[in-house]
DNA sequence: AGTAGATTTAATCAGGCGATTAAACTGTAC
DNA sequence: GTACAGTTTAATCGCCTGATTAAATCTACT
């Protein structure tokens, strides 16, 4: 009865990659339950069958998304060493994340949020693992330092969140993701470079005369 | 005749209004001509008379805002002679536009660019001259500077931008906007001293492993 | 008073939406 | 072989959508 009749198992997992699929290329106000069924072939009543609603198996297509996506940060992040590896590290993730779509997946959910409370609390429990994530990966790397003095952990994983957010938005600005590679890129030569933020500010003038 | 019938302009105000405000509060997908003209106390009709349909006015919409945003920052930015008070006034002016929903409207209509092919266009006309704008008040302030060199005017014009559409989204996972505000100090914190990123590495030391 | 033209209204159309339902199917257990 | 539970299907409900239309309204000018 149950046993082999987990085909429902692979229904579930057809409408998740659907539902992913079809924000992305139809954003949030495109994604219809008949929309994600069409693309999952499968019968649109099934999305109720099996999630309850659009909402849900929307929700369960971010969860799995996620899952996957945090997974692939905390392994190439725990390898990071220094600050200058890990926005190395993270932007070759973003960048993945960019072409697969998790991005896009994510910011649609979260913009779909203004008109809807009861999905908002649901986005924001699934955004503060993330910020944790990220502060803790910063706390790791910079903790201590005057670095982290001029730049807590915690307000500069608010900045990447921030980034990561609107970086789903720019890229539709820019077809071509030259401007989109530009942005990395600026990241990537910063970087290396943030310590020097925390040395005493020389005098005004001149062409920046080092000092001390 | 024609004359004092320009009660016809008085509406079309009513509704490019009642669109914007319809927009930020329900989002892009909730946004139906019905329910900008319930807004507007008029006939929903008149949003095809007046516009020929939703897209146009909202496009309208959306043209208002960004004309009023851009004299506002004009204005302010021509004052900054140095990147911390660029910073400074931006930061200001962005708290603005964050509380009165310019970056709603802005980063939903980008947000609905994403399914619709023919509003790409038109989104990605209404873009340029923002990212025109904010290279050339970077170029004024720190053109020609190491700096300069370093942070080129036209990518930190990505950035802030990509910036600018995240912070619509990000203050949705924040509703007391504390974090919000942590990210705008953090902004004004750094700019003083971002010159000091053009200084010459010293050697590593500390927790950092010399290497070469 | 009457006409012309711009504006507004209410009614209406076809189509997509979320969601529900009863019936059909399917492999398993008795 | 038949009863059963999980799954799938097609039909259907009421609602909202963008858009169109003919008729009504209103003001200015003659």
């Amino acid at each position: 009865m149950a046993e082999k009749q987990q085909q429902g198992a692979e229904t579930r997992d057809r409408l998740i990659d659907a539902a992913a699929e079809t924000i992305r290329s139809q954003g949030y106000a495109g994604t219809s339950a008949r929309a994600i069924a069409k693309a999952a072939e499968v019968n649109s009543a099934l999305v109720f069958y099996h999630f309850g609603g659009v909402d849900a198996l929307l929700l369960a297509a971010l969860d799995r998304s996620s899952e996957q996506r945090m997974a692939a940060y905390r392994q190439a992040v725990d390898q990071a060493k220094s600050l200058e590896e890990l926005v190395e590290t993270a932007s070759a993730i973003y960048r993945a994340d960019l072409e697969g779509g998790h991005i896009t997946l994510f910011s649609e959910m979260v913009g779909a949020s203004i008109a809807r409370p009861e999905l908002r609390a649901e986005i924001t429990a699934r955004s503060d693992p993330w910020i944790d994530f990220i502060e803790q990966a910063l706390e790791r790397v910079i903790g201590g330092s005057p670095l982290a003095r001029l730049l807590p952990p915690r307000d500069l994983a608010y900045a990447a969140i921030t980034f990561y957010l609107g970086v789903n938005l720019f890229t539709h600005l820019d077809a071509d993701r030259t401007r989109t590679e530009a942005l990395f890129n600026l990241a990537e030569r910063v970087a290396p470079r943030a310590r020097l933020l925390t040395m005493r500010l020389p005098g005004r003038r001149g062409n920046d005369k080092p000092k001390k």
